[in-house]
DNA sequence: GGTTAGCACTCATACCAAGTGAGTGCTAAC
DNA sequence: GTTAGCACTCACTTGGTATGAGTGCTAACC
């Protein structure tokens, strides 16, 4: 059985309608509301034909039909439209991106919100991490009497921070040499050889032994840490608004697995590679029960040095996929472009002049 | 009207079955449940009195009486019990805190999520700060060819970031002898200041301007953004949990307040003084009206140096409220015995033997 | 005066039965 | 291939009727 221009029309009309509405739609409704110049009852003939093919089904026997996952898969690669963003949104998204380079937490958060407001779904926004994390530059920096924070700072340009508790801080100075000292360190050796690492330093810096051993220790976790990855998440309260997650149980479920951090992780992780297009999930095609009836649109955004981030919209199945996709785009689009004039050196990029 | 002996055994027993059941309790369930010895017309009637006292109230006609605000306020204040923690309990508390040392923002998330899970409320910790708020120690990090991380350690020992983009990047030498020359100005002027820092600064490395000018704003927006705290929230999902809830509308007003930044710290900041006790803070008491119909249990733990921040805990009025305190004390104690180790160097609290 | 039994009254909730209407599938005619 | 017509299904609404938990009041009791 193929799909003839109609079938097409009446499976594009049931879903933009369910968008829209949410509600079941019939034979009768859509003769009424799109003009297809033909009556109800073919109208009829065919959604059968669409059920058949398993692209729409019905709830229940006295009611319209609803698109399945097939329907909004075959909708989402073969006849959805691009939509062109309006020009406020598209500003609203650069200004967003623009005010606040410099700032990396605060930049995925405010890039979350903006984009949980435009889009009324949850958002979640994953720090850039690398595939193969290497430690550039380390610098021991003194907090109070008894501890000092170690700066990581690793080829994904991600900065972190690992207190270390001693019992006796060395000078500044001191901390100087053998901050560079790990720094050449590193630059000769391989993390695999943290242990030869080790005994180097240790040999030139008996006295602080303490702080060198627990240095190291922090950089293998740092090394390590790189799947604990930082997100953050805008929007969740928007999953209430939607009339099918107004069943409390539903609700609860999809909030559980958005506080499970690993569960979301994975769930970007997953579609394996790492490029610059969309990746659109629908309902049961991705293999977490309790998201089996959200869709996530996502898309990975560029650090440099192979590294990236994730940018994901969860939202009912029933989503207004080209919308959300139109805004991922733009967003993905100003953010690598700031980053990228960041490490050029100049911004000469998107300015309004 | 005073309250004899047996009516605040009522008003107790009216509490207690409330906070259990969710439902209106009557006087014949107290009668048979609670063995007050007099009949339910007995205490009908001085049900009746403590209606007229504005400490408990009826939904509806036919319905039992659940305590008021005030009910619970008097509860609070004058009858509640303090809790025992099971040994489990207080064992689970202390691990939580004792194994996330060093990373202070992974020590909150995980004490979020640890308080959550045993509380079954919504947990919000903010990370501690400063009402002074001083830079104690900056140290440039070099990042790649177009971009150094200015390390900000400020007298409440929290460790910030700001990445810098300059022009081009001096070498690691001279990064430190910039970041010396402030580290000694800082000392001897105050932030006010901070023009002179600049002029002085400016004539010392000229070559450098850019680097120093963005450095020098860095410091500044850190000690504005003090009053940016972070905060770290578990269990939202609880929320849903609870059947004075499951009214969609009201939980996601409640979400929305949890997802406004501002709100929260400003429920936080409130109540003035932050000293030891555990503060609570009953349904209409707060003037948020989304959280109306919750309560807040909060604490603020001591991070030295005048520096604190605030664990709280959100759930309905209807909360156990006696063994939130307990836990609640149990944590900051836990913290802050362990964060007091810290700097005196030693680590000779709480361990078993 | 405090306590109690008894009773009328209220009112949310559950239940049931009939009615409504949107929507379908099928058949026969065009 | 398309359409009109019709019987059928079934969620949802409506209204009417219990049911029962709970109250307030009164009169009697200790």
């Amino acid at each position: 059985m193929d799909l003839n221009d109609r079938k097409f029309k009446i499976l594009e009309a049931i879903i933009t309608d369910y968008i829209k509405t949410a509600e079941p739609i019939g034979s009768r409704t859509i003769a009424k509301k799109y003009d297809l110049g033909v009556s109800s009852a073919t109208i009829r003939n065919d959604m059968s034909d669409l059920e058949e093919l398993g692209l729409i089904v019905q709830p229940h026997t006295s009611a319209g039909r609803i698109p399945s996952d097939r329907g909004y898969r075959l909708y989402v690669d073969k006849m959805m439209q691009s939509q062109e963003l309006s020009p406020e949104t598209a500003e609203l998204l650069q200004s967003v991106v623009e005010n606040n380079v410099g700032q990396i937490d605060y930049l995925m958060q405010q890039t979350a919100k903006a984009l949980a407001a435009l889009t009324n779904y949850t958002i979640v926004v994953t720090e850039p991490k690398s595939p193969k994390l290497n430690i550039k530059h380390v610098q021991l920096v003194p907090i109070d009497e008894r501890s000092v924070v170690a700066v990581i700072v690793t080829e994904n340009k991600a900065v972190k921070n690992h207190v270390l508790s001693v019992g006796s801080v060395p000078d500044s100075e001191q901390l100087n040499n053998i901050s560079q000292a790990v720094n050449n360190a590193i630059k000769n050796y391989t993390l695999q050889d943290m242990e030869a690492i080790a005994s180097a330093m240790l040999t030139t810096y008996p006295e602080h032994k303490e702080l060198v051993t627990k240095l190291l220790k922090a950089l293998i976790s740092a090394v390590k840490q790189n799947d604990n990855v930082h997100y953050y998440t805008s929007g969740v309260n928007n999953i209430l608004g939607f009339p099918e997650f107004s069943d409390v149980e539903k609700a609860q479920n999809i909030f559980r697995a958005l506080e499970e951090k690993d569960m979301l992780i994975t769930l970007f992780d997953k579609e394996g590679d790492h490029n610059d297009e969309v990746h659109i999930v629908i309902g049961g095609e991705n293999n977490m029960k309790e998201l089996q009836d959200c869709s996530i649109v996502r898309a990975d955004y560029n650090y440099g040095n192979d590294s990236y981030g994730t940018i994901g919209v969860i939202g009912p199945t029933r989503m207004n996929y080209s919308q959300t996709v139109s805004v991922l785009n733009a967003i993905i689009k100003n953010l690598e472009s700031v980053i990228k004039s960041l490490s050029d050196g100049k911004n000469n990029g998107g300015r309004n002049g």
